[in-house]
DNA sequence: CTCATTCCGTTCAACCATGAACAAATTAGT
DNA sequence: ACTAATTTGTTCATGGTTGAACGGAATGAG
C-alpha cells in the first residue's frame, strides 16, 4: 500500500492514449511500404485527398489542412506537376494565389492509392465492431476540437 | 439515386481513420511546442520513456520499439549523454552492445515532461467517458497487433 | 581451429521538413 | 492617392531521418 508505484502508466487515459499513438506510428510505417509500388509518398498522397476534396484551394489553406509548413507544398508540388498528377492555376483575381487541382491522371492514381489505403484500414479495423469504430472516430474528433480550440486562440 | 457517390470518404471505418490519424499529427505537434520549454523534442522523449521502462536495454532494442532504424538512436543518444540524461553501458558478456541507462538527471526531466505529456492526454480526452476511452485503447492494441502480424511474416 | 555467417553499433550521403528572410500583390488607414 | 501592414508563394540554410556500407564481435558448421 506504501507500494502505490502512482507512476504515469497506472494512469488508463495515458496508456490508452500510448496505445493510439503507437498504431498511427505503425500504420505510417505499413501504408509507405504498401504505397511504394505506385511510387507515392504518404506526404504525397495527403495533399492529393485534400486537393481532390477541396479543388481550387490555395497552397496556403493545403498546408493549414495539413498542418504543414506552406514552404513544405512549395518543395512538393513540382514533382507532381512534372509527374502531370497535379496543377496549378493562377487566380485572376487575387495574382498572388495559385490555385490546385488533380489532373485524370491523379485522380486516377489517387483512386488506386486510396484502394490500399482502404484495404489496410479495413484489414487493421477488422476485429473491431462498427459501433466500436465509430466511438473511436467521435472520440478522435473531439481531440481536433479541443487541438483547433487552442490553434484559434493565437490566429483571428 | 443515380449519384450514390460511393466514394471512399462515405466507408465510415476510413472515416474514423482519418479522424484518429489527424488526432495523432494534431497532439504531435501540440505536444512539441509544449516540450520546447524543457528543450526537449518528441523523439528524445520517447527514447526516454522506453529506457525508463526498459532499462539496460540495447540500442537495438530500443530501435524496434520506437520502429526507427538503429542509426537514428545512434545520432541522438550523444546529445542525450552530453545533457548527462542518459549512459550508455558496455556489456561485459558481449561487447557488441551498449545497455542504456538515465541519469538521475534523466529520470527528473522525464518526470517533467511526462507532467505535461500527461496534462495534455487528459484535455483533449477530457470529452470522452473512461469506458469509451478503453474501447479507443483495446483497438488501438489490435491494430498494432495486426500491424505486427504482417512484419513477422517477412522476417522468418 | 578456421572460415562463413550473423548481429551490434557507427558512419555517411541522400532525402525531407522546417522556419526565417524575401519579393510581389493586396488590403487598410489616413 | 500614398504609405504601412498583411498575405501568398518562393528560396535557402539548418537539422532530422533513413538506408546502405562498414568494422568489430559473437556464433555455428566443418
Amino acid at each position: 500500500m506504501d507500494n502505490m508505484q502512482e507512476t504515469i502508466w497506472d494512469n488508463p487515459r495515458f496508456r490508452n492514449w500510448v496505445a493510439v499513438a503507437r498504431a498511427c506510428q505503425a500504420l505510417d510505417r505499413t501504408l509507405s511500404q504498401a504505397l511504394s509500388g505506385l511510387d507515392l509518398k504518404t506526404a504525397h498522397l495527403d495533399m492529393m485527398m485534400n486537393i481532390h476534396r477541396h479543388p481550387g484551394m490555395s497552397q496556403q489553406e493545403l498546408a493549414n489542412k495539413l498542418l504543414v509548413g506552406r514552404s513544405n507544398i512549395t518543395m512538393l508540388l513540382p514533382q507532381m506537376e512534372k509527374r502531370e498528377l497535379a496543377r496549378r492555376v493562377p487566380d485572376k483575381k487575387d495574382k498572388r494565389v495559385l490555385r490546385l487541382y488533380l489532373t485524370d491522371k491523379g485522380e486516377a492514381l489517387l483512386q488506386e492509392a486510396l484502394k490500399i489505403h482502404l484495404a489496410l484500414v479495413e484489414r487493421i479495423m477488422a476485429d473491431t465492431p462498427d459501433n466500436e469504430c465509430d466511438i473511436v472516430g467521435a472520440a478522435m474528433n473531439r481531440v481536433v476540437a479541443a487541438l483547433n480550440a487552442d490553434d484559434t486562440e493565437l490566429p483571428d
